[in-house]
DNA sequence: GCGCTTTCAGAAAGCGCTTTCTGGTAAGGT
DNA sequence: ACCTTACCAGAAAGCGCTTTCTGAAAGCGC
């Protein structure tokens, strides 16, 4: 979902009434009334609450216990404290809160590939709406599908003790990335850290929400054939991320319930752009074109959408496409997309959830199954000449 | 981009050959090898400097070193410390890493109102993809539009003396927020805190980038005008939102400058759906339809496209719509939806840079302007009848 | 061989908090 | 009036690191 790729545009050279400086340049440096303090070129250092103590005339421990309540704290003595903090701007110095006391911090760490992908920004969505409610910070970082660099955040969370570190979005089908993945996460775990994950691999032993793929690219397919399709292609992903094998699995197999063999399976980038590469890849082979084409993910669909368009197919009058996972911008393409519905929100929702709760019990871990609903849309329809 | 809102949509009774239990249901708990030290309820607490040193033979100050590589350190004793590090899977407490060392800790924190909006996925895309390549973590934070959230975030960040707060999007105009906000803010940058914004209110003094909202609408205006247009409306958000009001002003500005006045604003909340509402409410409007709408942001102008479909109301013919930010998603709508482009990728890279630079001169803040372009795409074309 | 510098490991002092532990004072019991 | 209890403020001990400071051992010129 980057590049133009279709359409015409025209960016016309006029610039309007306030044509301002190229891009990059400094405008304007604005003049800011300077605390005293602030001149020296040492910053002042952060309000410590031994500061806040002095201030109000107390001990540190009776500040400590003033702030959070912890003991009942004489009246007077709890309102000079309150009073001395608002008046320097205290705020608790998190790390050594995080030192000092056994509870762990207010921190949890999502991993995903790319937050601008919409399949992760709904999950993440969740995710931090869920952990608004509870006060928790979320620490979230993109790998950019780099496995190096999802085992590097992996170990920076460690290093921060998040309470939890969620995983989002396919494990790498990759012996070397998956020992050392579990080198970071079992003395996390063994040290009492939660980990959850949205659909990895099934060789990690730990609470996961795991869509439905198989079974949900099966209902698709059957939903498909019920329209009258008989010639199928799949735009498939990285076949080592499990996901895509999943759906293309489940996909063939709902074509085999029907006595259906899959004709065509193309490969390419799990992108907007890999589906449109993918798509011409497959119209640009000789033979007959397939009734029917499914993508293994929306946002490769919309890609696929673009392409059809571009080379003049009719979509759904001269070939179906449909996706999977029901992200927003299906909805307002034309026409709209076919496609399994994962409530991705929600799944957000419930990995942290899963990852919060205390352990059902040593050494097990759990795994929520998310349904997925075949919605059929405008980009599917009957088989041509039919 | 959340509801339904258009284009029928078929959910077969048919569920396929792999039907699962509803969703919510744990279906099974694994067991996994669990290690003799899990067994106990207190889980094994983190694995120490202190620990690594003692099974290295060394000392903690030694260890330490070995590690850094601050200091030289005997080569067969650092290669022991490494080796027993390896061995126990030990992570240095980040923490304890912060309280003990001067240098500030290695995470910026960003807020945003929604990750789930592409305008901001499409920032914090650029800000994490910079952050990467500086080994920074980024905490982000959707405050869901609330004000009070985001002052409690600020807080949390400044409690976890992140290196830098960004704050994405634009500020409340409201005095009481305005304070509150600078409470939590001055006390920061005075503690030597870095600061900097994506288009806030003008009061605050802080490092800006600052999208050229007046000129780019003043010039989407111009074009449109020059499209043969001269009966305008514009589709608005909050007025209390800065971005708001520089669009719609500059709007006006530019419609002026042909000797045309704005004729209709209609209001709505600054999403998908509050674009789709204005757009109805101002088709229901009995007057005389403007031949040209403007939507403040694509995100809205996206639901308003939806809403024109619905109402049959054909986009360009009828009807020309343009957009603001050029989000991905208006490239896939049809017809395409003509927009100011803003460079979101680079805007996120932009503030990123700027916090993390060095001060220019105490006291001072730079805007970074950061110019639109308008692009015509299908979606504007010449009025009706014309 | 003596005093000098240089090198590098270990002891110890914090960083800013929380949380015992300790002890002083006021209230209550006999 | 004396002793127990209860309550609560302050002293002090860490949490897990980094970074002085200290001092032992080694290298060098004379």
């Amino acid at each position: 979902m980057t590049a133009p790729a279709h359409g015409q545009e025209v960016v016309p050279k006029f610039r309007g009434p306030a044509t301002t400086a190229p891009l990059g340049v400094e405008l304007s440096e604005r003049e800011t009334p300077v605390h005293p303090d602030t001149r020296r070129r040492a910053p002042a250092a952060h309000v410590t609450l031994d500061a806040v103590a002095r201030e109000a005339g107390v001990s540190l421990a009776t500040a400590s216990r003033a702030l959070n309540g912890t003991t009942r704290v004489r009246d007077d003595l709890r309102g000079r404290v309150r009073a001395a903090a608002d008046l320097l701007g205290y705020i608790p110095n998190a790390h050594a809160q995080a030192l000092a006391s056994a509870e762990g911090n207010r921190t949890v760490g999502l991993i995903c590939h790319d937050v601008g992908d919409p399949y992760f920004a709904g999950i993440a969505g969740g995710v931090m709406r869920a952990a608004a409610e509870q006060d928790l910070l979320v620490m979230l970082a993109s790998t950019f599908r780099e496995p190096a660099r999802e085992i590097a955040y992996v170990s920076m969370l460690r290093a921060q003790r998040a309470r939890a570190i969620l995983l989002i979005g396919s494990g790498f089908q990759d012996r070397a990335w998956e020992r050392a993945m579990d080198a970071e996460l079992e003395p996390y775990v063994r040290a009492g850290g939660r980990v959850a994950v949205v659909s990895r691999h099934r060789s990690m032993r730990v609470d996961t929400v795991q869509p439905e793929n198989r079974a949900g690219a099966a209902a698709l397919a059957a939903s498909l054939v019920a329209l009258g399709h008989r010639d199928f292609a799949v735009l498939s992903g990285p076949p080592e991320l499990t996901t895509v094998a999943d759906r293309l699995a489940g996909f063939r197999e709902g074509l085999a319930a029907a006595g259906i063999t899959l004709r065509r399976v193309v490969q390419g980038a799990f992108t907007r752009e890999g589906g449109h590469a993918a798509a011409r890849q497959l119209l640009a082979a000789g033979d007959a074109r397939p009734t029917c084409v499914f993508a293994v993910t929306d946002v490769m669909a919309v890609g696929a959408l673009a392409a059809l368009r571009e080379a003049g197919v009719r979509v759904p009058e001269d070939m179906s496409l449909a996706g999977f996972d029901d992200i927003p911008v299906v909805r307002e393409v034309s026409p709209p997309l076919t496609t399994v519905a994962l409530p991705l929100t929600e799944m957000g929702e419930q990995v942290i959830a899963l990852a919060l709760r205390t352990p059902s019990r040593a050494g097990r871990s759990r795994v929520l199954r998310i349904e997925g609903n075949v919605v059929l849309r405008g980009s599917t329809g009957a088989p041509p000449g039919s």
